[in-house]
DNA sequence: GGCAGATAGTTGCATATGAAACCATCTTGC
DNA sequence: GCAAGATGGTTTCATATGCAACTATCTGCC
């Protein structure tokens, strides 16, 4: 059997590479703008689709409800986001950024482009379509690690999805 | 300039799937041996290499000395890790697992890389080894992004790439 | 010897995070 | 109409994490 070195273990590498990118990210939008993670993906998917839900924006971001509702707490007590309660539905609030959470959205959009061009710089064009198609599938195939996906999946994954 | 599909955004994917895998396997090794991931990361150094100080471990494992010193305070609570002082120098430990710690690695390796496995089936054995590269390429190059790396993008990177 | 600075490791504090309880509203079956 | 859930969203609490300050030891220079 393999020797477990760690520095050959995917999952490891991956989260090693993902917690430099993601610092690193956090870290600039955080002295620049005030954003967290959490707020920034906010915003992103708002800048993209205005008026969405919590709920709908939770869908988009991979973050559960409580945290987009805290990141959304936070972005409306900073004037970025705005909150207008739908017409039917009582729990319901519609969101879209403000005049001046679009300034800073327009702001954020470049940078970020920017940081995963610096980022992918470090490879051709090629790999880059590759790396782009190897997401793809591992994002998929990581859905069965969280179902009894390998060996003596001991029942108690309570997740019994659609 | 191309819209920031959040599903497009390749730091982005890159944290998505870093979590759900690193999810699944904390859940896994949470239920069955009671180890967080840093207990873990540091049971899998020192398997591989016994005697390891706490600063080694920290060096070895990407965590920083905090992280260390809690998960070696916890292993060692439970009796998994045990430390003997440096003869020479009386700030340094070495660690190394106790029979029970040695115990419990010998489950978590197989474990471990049979979660691997299975979340690698999704590529074939070329996919694999691109995937290996890529990883190593990017991950040299997260290091510019945390020194100042790319501060030309700061939000006006509106030309194309070479 | 002895003091200034480095280094190993720990602890305190402030914040981030997640699970679960919670509140308000909506829907359904009767 | 109304009780019994479902659903959107928030709050509470317990834990995890990161930074900075701290202790203890070591090294080097005088």
């Amino acid at each position: 059997m393999r020797r477990l070195l760690l520095d050959r273990f995917i999952p490891y590498r991956l989260s090693v590479l993902t917690n430099k990118v993601s610092g690193a990210i956090a870290r600039r939008y955080s002295e620049r703008f005030g954003l967290s993670i959490p707020e920034w993906r906010v915003m992103a998917v708002l800048g993209e689709t205005p008026g969405l839900s919590a709920r709908e924006v939770a869908a988009r971001t991979a973050m559960d409800k409580v945290q987009v509702s805290r990141a959304v707490a936070s972005l409306i007590a900073a004037r970025r986001v705005a909150r207008t309660p739908d017409g039917d539905d009582g729990r319901v609030g519609h969101l879209t950024l403000t005049r001046a959470g679009q300034a800073v959205y327009d702001q954020i959009v470049p940078l970020a482009l920017g940081l995963e061009k610096t980022f992918l710089a470090a490879l051709s064009r090629e790999e880059r379509a590759i790396l782009d198609g190897l997401l793809t599938k591992l994002t998929r195939q990581a859905q069965c690690l969280n179902r009894g996906g390998q060996e003596s999946a001991d029942g108690r994954t309570g997740a019994a999805g659609p």
